[in-house]
DNA sequence: GCCGAAAATGTGAACGATAACATCATCAAA
DNA sequence: TTTGATGATGTTATCGTTCACATTTTCGGC
């Protein structure tokens, strides 16, 4: 830790008079050390009090009182110091975000979203964890703490995530995005499970026997919750299921999973995931020589935006993720200005984008 | 702004004597008010002073006093309050970080490697623009400079942004990350014109004529330099230089750019700004009928996870990202430590990774 | 022209930590 | 045993702001 004598004025001189020898008649920027209220205070010949009542916005001040002060600000290119104000006030207009640290398409786009709608009021720290267990989530959420922030945004698409979430104090403002969760909290989450019935159920109304389903990993809930909604649109087509093949959101895990497809000949539509896994998919089954959409037909989920450019175009469900994030963001501030109250569900619905992927079924 | 009364104390009463009276037998949590340093001290027995020096591992404290004030410190679940600790230290373990707000891989992906390598130490305040223009960089650089950060780093790939940054005080840490620049300042970035080269003198060995290249907009340095890098290699090998075809990153000006370049006979070989738009120009050529990569070859820019499962796997040039964000905030804590030097200009050279979409031309 | 309420401004005390300095305890060497 | 150096601890000032309250100014009505 540097020892640096942070300021050569004898103690009993104090601050005032530190000022006083400092400002006069001096411009912005000379003064060796950033300005400070009492500087603008005594360029402008008021108190330092009046000074902050300017700068926050109190009525009772006179305008060529006001107009003074903010000369003055102006002159010494003085900012408030968001330290002493935030030991005083005990408001730090910061938010911290909890993210997982991964080159996925959804989460980053979160980020955006809620960075995006934080641009006007809050500062936004953001902690990206390579694993969102118990432990790294208390310890972030610690991390923040130390650092005051007015509440926190956890991007949680995993179960783990959720499971630590409950054991955050009550009354820390925080949301979940990215995934429903049955926790005493408040979330904002894409509707999987109908995102996933609105494809499921395309395909069978194209003409599929059935459809099939590379799903993303079972730890995270968004994966699990498509697995659900595929499953109930079959039973409710009266549709067989067939075995769920698992996948982990990568190209290359979709590619995988399109190898173990191709060699099965009753497939005939598939219902992927995620749209990296669909593009993997379609690379696997052209190269056993089954065409898409001819031979079978792909449907994906997210809709990045190459998915439109893909060979074929791919027909998928668009989630709007950074609406989810500004919703997020929307919900944590009312949150905080509000207090504690039951946690909501907030829902965002997602919706089917027909392209080139998908047809009926050959013969 | 709430005015609520903040503390029901006797002014005349100071501090330590509410510190008495809060702690007298309490646990943690029951104080009504977070625990502050008086409160540990009195409940170890101690001064203020001394746990302070727990806090910071200063050597001269007695193990065993240590460890009392330790005790107290969980027994009450004692955090520093970090506003009152950068107030007098000037120190915030804080950095920000600028950067555009777009769905594009390589700025989300700095960003990424950025927080990773920030994970210990300091805190990363981000904001993302939905322009780098003079006007709302120098805002934000305000704005943070208002949360006193340490240091900022700057993801700034378009030439905006770099004159804007010539504006910024001296004597703050600044880094810029993604771009080269002949500014005054610290900059790391890849080695575009060398990653151009590379592919296209690739290209030209596998006996093509010359090479076509789609750019990325050129209001955007990476894609000036690709283009410069290009040039060079193309004038380098004696081959004719075609015009450039513009787009704008996205797949679908790469599809444009592809329907453009099929119509043209003698075009055998293209070098993408990026991998997407290289996406949108096979598809575009494929829909020409003209075959990826037995009628025209096409190598892209960035490898992008999902390049490999491209129809066809597209041979591109990689550049790591995360590596870049490494360094940069490397490089931004050295300076922080070390104050001003010479602004210095890392390169991190990209390479070629071969994969199906570039063959020798036909015939 | 005087009075009192309201507006405008000033004064000192927090906020919760670290820095600087003072003091007290401990212990080896004279 | 005394001394001086060093280790361990306590005391007070300070960072730069806002809050609570005190004080001064302004101004309409009598």
């Amino acid at each position: 830790m540097a020892s640096s004598p942070r300021n050569p004025v004898r103690p009993s001189q104090g601050g005032q008079a530190r000022a006083k020898v400092g400002a006069g008649g001096r411009r912005a920027g000379t003064l060796g050390r950033p300005p400070v209220m009492a500087d603008v205070a005594q360029l402008a010949g008021v108190s330092h009090q009046t000074v902050s009542r300017v700068l926050n916005d109190h009525p009772n001040v006179r305008q060529d009182t006001r107009e003074k002060v903010l000369d003055a600000i102006r002159q010494l290119a003085y900012r408030p110091n968001a330290a002493a104000r935030a030991l005083v006030t005990r408001r730090t207009h910061t938010l911290g975000v909890i993210g997982i640290d991964s080159p996925l398409y959804g989460p980053a786009m979160m980020l955006n979203g809620i960075e995006r709608a934080a641009q006007h009021g809050y500062f936004v720290v953001i902690a990206s964890l390579p694993a969102l267990d118990r432990r790294s989530m208390l310890d972030t959420v610690d991390r923040f703490l130390g650092h005051s922030v007015e509440g926190i945004i956890v991007i949680a698409p995993q179960t783990s995530a959720v499971a630590a979430l409950s054991h955050v104090p009550a009354d820390l403002p925080l949301i979940a995005v990215g995934c429903e969760t049955r926790a005493p909290l408040t979330s904002v989450a894409v509707d999987n499970a109908d995102g996933a019935g609105r494809a499921t159920r395309y395909l069978l109304s194209l003409g599929h026997e059935t459809v099939h389903h590379v799903a993303g990993p079972a730890s995270w809930l968004d994966a699990r919750e498509r697995v659900g909604g595929w499953r109930a649109a079959l039973h409710g087509a009266g549709a067989r299921e067939p075995d769920v093949v698992a996948g982990d959101w990568s190209a290359r895990s979709g590619y995988e999973a399109g190898q173990e497809l191709a060699r099965m000949d009753d497939v005939t539509a598939v219902f992927c995931g995620n749209d990296t896994m669909a593009l993997g998919l379609v690379r696997a089954l052209t190269e056993h020589g089954r065409r898409v959409p001819d031979d079978v037909s792909v449907v994906g989920f997210d809709d990045v935006p190459e998915a439109g450019y893909f060979l074929p175009p791919l027909t998928t469900v668009r989630q709007d993720f950074g609406e989810l994030g500004r919703q997020a963001l929307g919900a944590l501030v009312d949150r905080i200005a509000a207090g504690p109250g039951m946690g909501t569900h907030l829902k965002v619905t997602p919706e089917l984008t027909l392209r080139a992927s998908a047809a009926p079924p050959p013969g």
